[in-house]
DNA sequence: TGGTAATGAGCAA
DNA sequence: TGCTCCTTACCAC
């Protein structure tokens, strides 16, 4: 998916175009219609994030909750009004992350172009809109569910005011792999398959090491590391976490998929860092695992036990 | 035209 | 551990 930084990039938006309005909400496809009629025509009130999950809530105190999973994503448009048109959430190509150059002309804006056959929910204001197709879970909750549901998730390197103690004490109570852990929303929230990969290898930690016995220090440098890379994938759009030394002439802005990152995806590719061939894809709790197995050696005896 | 993988996660067994 | 759901793009045929 679309992990943490592009759910909070669609938080922004919709609070940038979207809160303060009153909204026309619709189900095209019909899979959200119940819950699209219980917030149709009210105001919204406040949008935010908290790791994968996506929070739009409204004046009669209901609030939208949207988790993109692997393959959903936002498509926006609307008027000159209406901060750039573009879509957020599962890419169309590897590498490429968002893009804006929809067919959306801001200028000839009258009303929204028909809705796909799948497209689960479209928002509708007075200058734009917000389709989205191929999330997970899209639902209406009271807030009693909105609590329950934010308590079971850990702590956000996004969210500026983020306690890390929990992702610290869950690592310390348990033996499972550190690149298990990285991935346990209940853990930490909002690391997907990529900054998980990525922030370890900048670590130079093996992904097999027991969370327990991965030095208190390491896991601090885990959790402003992910502050760091999901902060810049907030700016970028994208997720890049090359060091700039490491794509020499090569702006953030234009690291593409040659080198926006080191482990993920480059299996059997050259390290960036030792420059061997080191580098291979795993399988991890059903999950594709890419490090350096030079890189990221530590405890070697970690990984075969 | 069909198979497959993709930034996810809940569930049954 | 493996199955399931959601959607799309790309690739081989």
């Amino acid at each position: 998916m679309p992990e943490g930084h592009s759910v909070r990039r669609v938080a922004i938006k919709f609070g940038d175009n979207f809160v303060g309005e009153t909204l026309a909400v619709s189900s095209p496809q019909g899979r959200f219609g119940r819950g699209a009629a219980l917030v149709d025509g009210e105001r919204a009130v406040r949008s935010y994030a908290h790791g994968k999950h996506f929070f739009l809530e409204f004046e009669n105190k209901l609030t939208m909750n949207v988790h993109l999973g692997m393959y959903g994503s936002w498509t926006f448009g609307g008027d000159e009004q209406f901060i750039q048109a573009s879509s957020i959430g599962a890419p169309r190509r590897i590498g490429e992350q968002e893009s804006g150059d929809g067919e959306d002309d801001a200028a000839g804006y009258l009303e929204p172009p028909a809705p796909r056959a799948t497209t689960r929910v479209r928002l509708v204001s007075r200058h734009g809109y917000a389709d989205l197709v191929g999330a997970t879970i899209c639902r209406v909750l009271e807030p009693a569910g909105v609590a329950a549901l934010r308590s079971q998730l850990g702590p956000d390197p996004l969210d500026p005011e983020a306690d890390p103690e929990p992702f610290y004490d869950a690592c310390a109570r348990t033996s499972r792999p550190i690149g298990a852990v990285l991935m346990d929303q209940k853990a930490i929230a909002g690391i997907g398959n990529i900054f998980r990969a990525e922030s370890l290898f900048r670590a130079a930690q093996n992904p097999y090491a027991p969370a327990r016995h991965v030095p208190a220090e390491t896991l601090r440098m885990l959790w402003r590391d992910n502050v760091t890379l999901m902060n810049i994938g907030v700016e970028l759009g994208r997720i890049v976490t090359t060091a700039p030394e490491h794509r020499p002439g090569i702006p953030a802005q234009r690291a593409w998929r040659e080198h926006a990152n080191y482990v993920y995806l480059r299996h059997g590719r050259d390290c960036r860092v030792c420059g061997r061939d080191t580098i291979v894809v795993e399988d991890l709790g059903g999950r594709k695992l890419y490090w350096c197995t030079v890189c990221q050696a530590g405890d070697d005896a970690a990984r075969a036990a």
